[in-house]
DNA sequence: AAAAATGATTCACCTGTTGAATGATTCTGT
DNA sequence: ACAGAATCATTCAACAGGTGAATCATTTTT
């Protein structure tokens, strides 16, 4: 039951490694019951919170590549959950919105997102989960990640 | 400054996704730096503490798949950190071992794991980052991530 | 001895991603 | 107003990492 290196338990930086790997495996297993994977549900969250960002800001947001977005928003667009419509006032920029399907999509990821946090720290009491919360904040924000852009694999 | 929903700070998933992601990118920029992948430090720690294991049962502990390890293997013989030597008692299996580099390359990566954790840590005092292992610990546990199994890109 | 199982390998393939080149549009300095 | 620089979206070739099916050699089972 016990680590075989009884000396010391496993490093802190693994345990953060697997158990992030988790939550994102995890996560990505429920947005593709709605067909949708993390990045799209990145793509909707971002949309809901600004609408009519335009493609380069969304990937500045998301910690990607421009190149990147355009296929992201190509099949959110045929799905009838995000409109491209050309900026009136700089022709170069789309401005992109979320449809009404894109909003109802939204809603269904927020739910999500709340069954999948209490599944992970469903084995922790809600003193420990709040007091786990403050210190990944903590390190979050030090480490210059409390912004709104996500970097990697953590696009979602 | 502030995150633009004032109600609520960030999900705890969240942050447990975005600070593994961080970790596992971080460390693996330390290794890059040595010419090895996580997969390599993978390979090389479970053949430091289980020297001889046949690929099989290396796959079976790294969480991936056997034609997954022959190539992973075959870099690092080419390398003369690993060697395969067919069994006497069973010539379908190799048995792995770690060169003498093999060995020393282990070494690095211990104390690059060590400056990784510290890194990451920083910013807690010991007693918070005590306590975050103890939760950290506590979740991979009851999600049965305690074991030497690692999972998807956890495999390091 | 025949049949089934096992270990290693190859191979075609897939997903997600990146960077460079391109065309359209807008901005800058004179 | 104009030439040149910058910006946005797009395409495209390419790459890394990873997977599953098929294959061959060997061992186990019956």
């Amino acid at each position: 039951m016990d680590s075989p290196d009884p000396s010391r338990s496993k490093r802190t930086a693994f345990l953060l490694s697997q158990l992030g790997a988790l939550a994102s495996a995890r996560f990505a297993e429920r947005t593709r019951e709605l067909g949708l994977t993390p990045s799209d549900a990145g793509v909707l969250r971002l949309l809901g919170r600004t609408p009519g960002l335009s493609q380069r800001s969304l990937a500045d947001r998301l910690g990607a590549v421009p190149s990147r977005v355009v296929p992201l928003i190509d099949s959110l667009e045929t799905r009838g959950l995000v409109t491209r419509e050309r900026s009136s006032t700089d022709r170069r920029n789309y401005e992109l919105r979320l449809t009404d399907e894109g909003m109802k999509a939204l809603g269904k990821l927020r739910g999500i997102a709340e069954r999948h946090e209490a599944e992970l720290l469903a084995p922790l009491t809600s003193e420990q989960s709040a007091q786990l919360g403050s210190l990944l904040a903590r390190l979050a924000s030090a480490h210059a990640l409390d912004t709104d852009l996500h970097r990697d694999t953590t696009v979602q």
